[in-house]
DNA sequence: TTGATATATAACCATATGAGAATATAATTA
DNA sequence: TAATTATATTCTCATATGGTTATATATCAA
């Protein structure tokens, strides 16, 4: 079996850096085409091709006005990877530092609760 | 040119869903690699080759003891994809819920301030 | 030493890729 | 209508992939 498709998820989808490029530029709002291609200095066949990714992973949602395709973020499709990295963010915070690793390790399993 | 390799960054390697799993494991604690071979039901090959790829973007570590390898999470790894989903939270968060579009329009450039 | 155990590597294969080039399609303008 | 503009699609290609199988390497046990 070869990698799994771009548009199998968002984590394969983002694991492109000109996507997250994309995605980056339209946080700061709806965009044609267009834009993006100067925006980015890419050909417009690749851009296009990477904003078809980003639709079927449902990242982007699409305007029609006359000949423009105004892209638009949809972050939603983006949660799944901001949830599944959250839960590794204590192991960097400072607060946890190495100690997490001893704690986890005497927790075992059940939860002994904790702030935030 | 084809694909990115899944060694090129932390995106790349964790767009297999095996190797999340793998990194899920090992956020318990540290494990030797026939552990995650029969948690996982997974061919030992193929365990072995993810922790390759897991090694190569630094998301674990090893220590050998004896004839056993002990892999273990290191999940400063992770921060890059962390810091970059984070600037997409506060879409989906219900504080913002769609009026953050309108006003990102309104703001345009330059940063207006908010609580946080 | 011989055998068993733990892990890594190599060889093979089918497949999806990202880039480039060419072209198709649709909307606008002259 | 013809030309132009905006975007999408198709084609070709080199390449890295994930899984499987086989094998290599190292450690431990008998």
């Amino acid at each position: 079996m070869a990698r799994a498709a771009t548009t199998t998820d968002a984590f394969n989808a983002v694991a492109e850096p000109r996507r997250r490029q994309i995605l980056d530029i339209l946080a700061g709002g709806e965009r044609p085409v267009n834009d993006l291609v100067r925006l980015l200095g890419v050909s417009q066949p690749q851009v296009s091709k990477h904003l078809r990714v980003l639709r079927e992973v449902g990242a982007v949602d699409v305007r029609e006005e006359g000949r423009q395709r105004h892209y638009r973020l949809n972050a939603l499709a983006l949660k799944p990877i901001h949830d599944w990295v959250k839960n590794y963010e204590r192991s960097w915070s400072e607060r946890f530092d190495r100690l997490d690793v001893v704690l986890e390790e005497l927790e075992g399993e059940g939860d002994g609760g904790g702030d935030e």
